[in-house]
DNA sequence: AAAAGCCCCTGGATGC
DNA sequence: TGCATCCAGGGGCTTT
């Protein structure tokens, strides 16, 4: 579910109100797609010092390590005083001063790992390889073009592997291309540099308007505080198939790339 | 090095 | 109503 979007939208829906807070007690439910790593006692006594965001990972700064948390495809966060006995799909409660973030996540391919730092090899392995944030001044257009240059594969594929620019799923990839203009099979190598300038303006349009909206709540998504997202409305061609393209009219395409969906128009993304 | 497939898992929608 | 099949926001790992 969670992309760039959703996980920061969770993120600013819980980020000040935890911060300060002492870690009480951290109760895991069954396996997520990795371990924690340590024992949840080794989390008690200590301080949550803030919430940052890295690609589509929460990192939770704990005054004595980092806690790295995963949505996966289902995965979604409460945070609250009064969260009631956990569900059959709620697998971490961690317990602070301050309330309690619950990890509810029936698919199970998010993750909750502990890392003594940053520099850990766990985070490392984790983090270590990821592209650039889309929505930070790092995302260079002249690294962008150097990066798509060395790539001979779709474009919308590059885009989802997440070496090259973070954040972009399967809903935001089909969008900003839209938005760009380009075709989603077109090789990456391919694009012009014009295009590719117009490619970064719409990964930052797109993920910013989808921030400012919540996120996209396609079935169950909603941020800490249980409100969904509204991006999903504005969609101009994910899970539209069939339905006419805002622009021209033209019925959006839906292909298969790599497993996963893809919208385009054809004539609005002529290549 | 990059690309393509394969999984991990549960639940909802669809079709017979 | 019951059952099989397909699909879903991700991404690490293995194999070409």
């Amino acid at each position: 579910m969670p992309e760039l979007p959703e996980v920061e939208v969770t993120r600013l829906s819980f980020a000040d109100r935890i911060a300060g807070a002492r870690i009480e007690s951290l109760r895991m439910g069954k396996p997520l797609r990795w371990p924690l790593g340590v024992e949840p006692e080794r989390l008690v006594g200590q301080q949550v010092l803030g919430v940052r965001r890295r690609g589509k990972y929460l990192l939770i700064d704990l005054s004595d390590g980092l806690l790295l948390l995963h949505l996966g495809m289902s995965g979604s966060l409460s945070f609250g005083q009064n969260l009631g006995p956990p569900g059959v799909h709620d697998h971490c409660d961690l317990r602070t001063s301050q309330g309690v973030l619950r990890l509810n996540d029936p698919r199970r391919f998010g993750a909750v790992v502990f890392a003594d730092g940053e520099n850990a090899p766990v985070a490392q392995k984790l983090l270590g390889r990821l592209g650039v944030e889309p929505l930070g001044v790092a995302f260079d257009l002249q690294q962008f073009v150097t990066a798509l240059k060395g790539r001979k594969a779709p474009i919308k594929q590059v885009l989802l592997a997440g070496d090259v620019v973070v954040g972009v799923g399967n809903i935001y990839a089909s969008e900003a291309l839209f938005l760009a203009g380009i075709r989603p099979t077109t090789r990456a190598c391919r694009i012009s540099r014009v295009r590719v300038a117009g490619l970064r303006e719409a990964i930052q349009n797109v993920l910013a308007r989808a921030v400012e909206k919540g996120g996209s709540t396609l079935r169950d998504f909603s941020n800490a505080q249980g409100e969904s997202g509204y991006f999903q409305l504005e969609a101009m061609v994910y899970g539209r198939e069939g339905a006419p393209c805002r622009v021209c009219g033209t019925p959006i395409k839906a292909i298969r790339q790599g497993q996963r969906s893809t919208f385009f128009c054809q004539v609005c993304q002529k290549s």
